[in-house]
DNA sequence: TTGAAAGCGCTAACAT
DNA sequence: ATGTTAGCGCTTTCAA
């Protein structure tokens, strides 16, 4: 027998508005009746219709609040798709996103961006945020009161958040290693690594994996040096070619953040096809590259399937389709070259 | 402002009911009034509301009926998890999956599963079945009716189906060819091709792909010899073993379908581990082949994606909700590695 | 052939 | 603090 508000109500013996109320913590109902109708519902295992409150709710829709420092960074162009797409999918179930889209990754602007949203009434938030104090003990807070927070392509450290949706950084730095043991240059691995910034966990994380899997794999290679581009294309195109001046024997450069496109600038400026580079993610100019053979692959993440499962999850938490815990959802690394891109 | 049943008997001036008829084509309405409230419909864009109809019509939950050759091909358990989590997502949007489950690729079998599905009332199919005429003629009949019907992981040529959702089987051959190009054996590829069925129109598109892109790339190679596995191990484990004593120099065994475990074990035996060995797909057997380094790389094809996404494409059609033309939905083309598995 | 009314599960406004 | 009621968009009787 399905479970319905009407079937706790009589259960309980009271009417369905005081389930209703208990059920939504609305207060105004006596503790003790409150706690029997909260057990009961526990115990019949009562799952919420979701049809049944898009109908009644038309007029006030779940709004979910997400923040991404697209401003400036192509890549985020694909996560937006995927969180439109997600906004249609549930559009007639009851769901309004409210984007916010910032640049960069100050502390104080996605700070100021989080009550933006929240000013906006938003139930749930998905962040694509800084691993900084303040927004960290935001997010607790919020969570702390309940609120469904996710967290998107970047996790903060030591949060209550619902889940993280992103990409294991770790496991791509490891894929591409994998692949340069695979594609096997003969000459020891000597590597250029052009980060994106030394204080991104993300791009720490695609270092460790890549040299982890060659030491594991028993590869012989050196990290003849590792340089920042603070994710612009320009200063990476600057230090690479500085780099490869400067250290005429490496073979490979690593490319963990943006910045891409300066690096490729460089290559083709000091014709150096036969240097063997990677990067992450396919944005547009990466891809012309990888077309053109400059760089051999790009390790992706399925950007557009992290936005729409983040909205996805966040909608799934309001309207209480999902169990007190939840995994992380961790997106595919993705290998592509020129002929799968 | 938002078209509904409602709205639209106004305009119309006639009542919900009538409107209702009209829209299912349950008849019982004059043709003159049938075609002005089509023609409103069509005008004021009306979208069937979900969750109003799975209010409505809970006990009468739309069917689809999934037809897969899973039976013994540990390929289709993937496919089924999709199916389930998409059963599940909509189950309270009033959903309702049949799912039949065939050996082998008879088409009097599939044929008679075809028929066990529509005995059940499904209104919408879900088809992994073969490309033969007494199948095609059914798909056409079903569809000219009016049911949507989507054809999963294998395609079935002219036929006027609601949408293909699987994967392209030319290029994932394409990216066997480029990652072989990548990678680089020194030595001219003399390549063992281990195919499921020379009549499987998937198989022989891995082939022309890998080939394809090798020439494509410029790259000296040749396909020493093909043989027929029929998907089986034993039979691929004998024929691999046959090829490889009487064309000892070949270096690339490239094998288009299942059988690989069987392939795997002639490699072992043999023992010529520099032999590059690939494959496609990640059946648990594969995931190890790969993990021991006997298969250096397999090209997978998202199938639990395929599953959800086929699935889901038919609900949205029997829901209204999908515009007159589709596009297909093509999987990503995954290339897989130890690192990344 | 058509209309009217009830009800799916839920929420919100109103009444007690 | 609690109960009652109306109604969201749709389908399905039952009448007419």
């Amino acid at each position: 027998m399905k479970v319905t508000v009407k079937s706790l109500a009589q259960a309980a013996g009271v009417s369905r508005g005081t389930v209703d109320r208990v059920l939504h913590n609305r207060g105004s109902v006596k503790p003790e009746v409150a706690l029997r109708i909260k057990t009961l519902a526990k115990e019949f295992g009562y799952v919420p219709n979701r049809a049944g409150r898009a109908l009644a709710a038309a007029k006030t829709p779940f709004k979910i609040g997400v923040l991404l420092p697209s401003i400036g960074n192509l890549f985020f162009d694909d996560v937006t798709v995927g969180i439109n797409k997600a906004a249609a999918d549930y559009a007639d179930l009851g769901l309004e996103v409210v984007l916010k889209e910032v640049q960069g990754y100050d502390v104080a602007v996605h700070d100021a961006a989080i009550d933006s949203l929240l000013e906006k009434n938003c139930q749930a938030l998905c962040l694509s945020t800084v691993d900084a104090p303040p927004i960290r003990e935001k997010i607790n807070a919020l969570s702390a009161k309940g609120m469904p927070i996710v967290l998107l392509n970047t996790d903060v450290s030591d949060t209550q958040r619902l889940c993280y949706v992103g990409s294991d950084y770790k496991c791509a730095g490891a894929t591409c290693g994998g692949m340069l043991a695979l594609c096997a240059i003969q000459a020891p691995l000597k590597i250029l690594i052009v980060t994106g910034s030394k204080l991104m966990l993300g791009h720490n994380l695609r270092i460790a994996g890549l040299t982890e899997e060659l030491t594991r794999q028993g590869r012989a290679f050196e990290v003849t040096a590792v340089v920042e581009s603070n994710d612009s294309d320009i200063r990476a195109q600057e230090v690479t070619l500085q780099a490869l001046k400067r250290y005429p024997d490496i073979n490979c450069v690593y490319v963990t953040g943006a910045g891409v496109q300066g690096v490729g600038a460089a290559l083709i400026a000091l014709d150096r096809p036969e240097i063997f580079a990677i990067s992450f993610d396919e944005v547009y100019t990466t891809k012309e590259l990888v077309q053109e053979g400059i760089i051999k692959f790009t390790v992706c993440q399925q950007p557009e399937r992290q936005g729409y499962h983040a909205v996805k999850r966040a909608y799934q938490s309001l309207s209480g389709q999902l169990p007190s815990t939840v995994d992380d959802f961790i997106t595919d690394t993705i290998i592509k070259i020129k002929a799968n891109l």
